[in-house]
DNA sequence: GCCTATTCTAAACGTATGTTTTAAACAGGT
DNA sequence: ACCTGTTTAAAACATACGTTTAGAATAGGC
């Protein structure tokens, strides 16, 4: 019997989103259920009647956007095939490469959602050692997977192995970009800003195709 | 009164030893004192006493191995330079990347000493919050600075800017490529196994040549 | 207005945490 | 042997943790 939430903009979305937060700035142990049902301002069982435990909470952090980063990954692929297709031509490689990055880059200098926020969740995501996360990964493999032919089509010299290895590569870039995103202005004395989305992206997919 | 310890290796190295390995696995929070003084079958006071603090112990983690890894990374690049002026011409790119990169990769992959742990370890670092990891950054960036100037010269066309954010993209690929070690064997199912430390550098120091 | 399922609240539980304290054991130096 | 500084030991401290429980509040269906 689904009824509307009493307390505004539903207690668990505003879970969902305040530890979206406090995961992407720290580690799982390191963020407590109280700091995050506090903040969010429900009581402190919320989270076990939500999502029965702390792990499940971070759990259904990592699912509620995982699936439409990874929709628009493909869509911008299926779009670049299809220009291709059009132009009678190959599907260039740095357009491969952003549609892999785009999403992600784009959500992280997106100031008004609360995108930005996710994937700096993500890639902490990734060094969680619970058994769970590798479980966690397999959707994301699952679609760079889609885009291996891609890749095998256009540099035909390289094996399957190679492909992986590189794609791994990228990844790496990425998420460390993202995790070191404010740490640039640190490491160049101030000589680096912060630049904008299309600037960090077109640097990094730049980096990227070349090192491909 | 410098005295010989009565109990073996040394029980503060011991402790050293045994938390850099639960750093490298889990997070700051994750890994309580407890788990570590029991591995290293020390009495549980030993970390307050020895290191004063947890955060004491981690921060000692990290020095104990800092120094000799950064003299490593100056003396290869003391030795290219050499080499380079010899035959007479520039250094190279790959000699400059090299320099940086293999004594954490050699480290990484040497089995024996504890040092492959300790590559995990600084990698897992570079994510703790902790206003003290950014004072602690400031070694390996004062030693990026000394090669700032080499870059420069063999490519004159880049701004220091440009080279900061490569420096920043290739610190992303290696801290990757250290953390998910394991992963790449998922991610290609099964395709890629963890080579040889040779082959993974070389993939590397390959990928991070292109970019650059 | 009553019923039922859902949501929220407050309190408590048991355990694990980092740190401190107090005292015992120990190892040279003289 | 005695002293002195260092290291180990066991216990206790206070707090923070994730989770559970039992009951109050709430909202629609009829």
């Amino acid at each position: 019997m689904k009824t509307k939430k009493s307390k505004g903009p539903d207690a668990k979305e505003r879970i969902l989103d305040v530890s979206e937060e406090l995961f992407a700035n720290g580690s799982f142990a390191s963020v407590s259920v109280r700091s995050v049902t506090s903040k969010a301002e429900v009581n402190l069982s919320a989270v076990n009647y939500y999502f029965g435990s702390k792990q499940g909470l971070f759990h259904a952090v990592y699912v509620r956007r995982a699936t439409l980063m990874n929709h628009e990954r493909l869509h911008l692929l299926h779009e670049a095939d299809e220009k291709a297709q059009a132009e009678g031509r190959d599907i260039l490689l740095s357009e491969l490469i952003s549609a892999m990055l785009t999403p992600p880059i784009f959500w992280l200098c997106d100031e008004e959602k609360g995108f930005s926020v996710y994937i700096r969740f993500l890639a902490r995501a990734y060094l969680e050692e619970s058994s769970d996360m590798d479980k966690v990964l397999r959707q994301e493999v699952d679609v760079f997977d889609r885009f291996v032919p891609y890749f095998q089509k256009i540099r035909p010299e390289l094996t399957k192995e190679d492909i992986y290895w590189r794609i791994h590569f990228m990844m790496g870039v990425m998420h460390h970009t993202i995790n070191h995103f404010h740490r640039i202005s640190l490491l160049s004395h101030k000589a680096c800003e912060k630049g904008s989305s299309e600037d960090t992206r077109d640097r990094l997919v730049n980096f990227c195709c070349e090192g491909f």
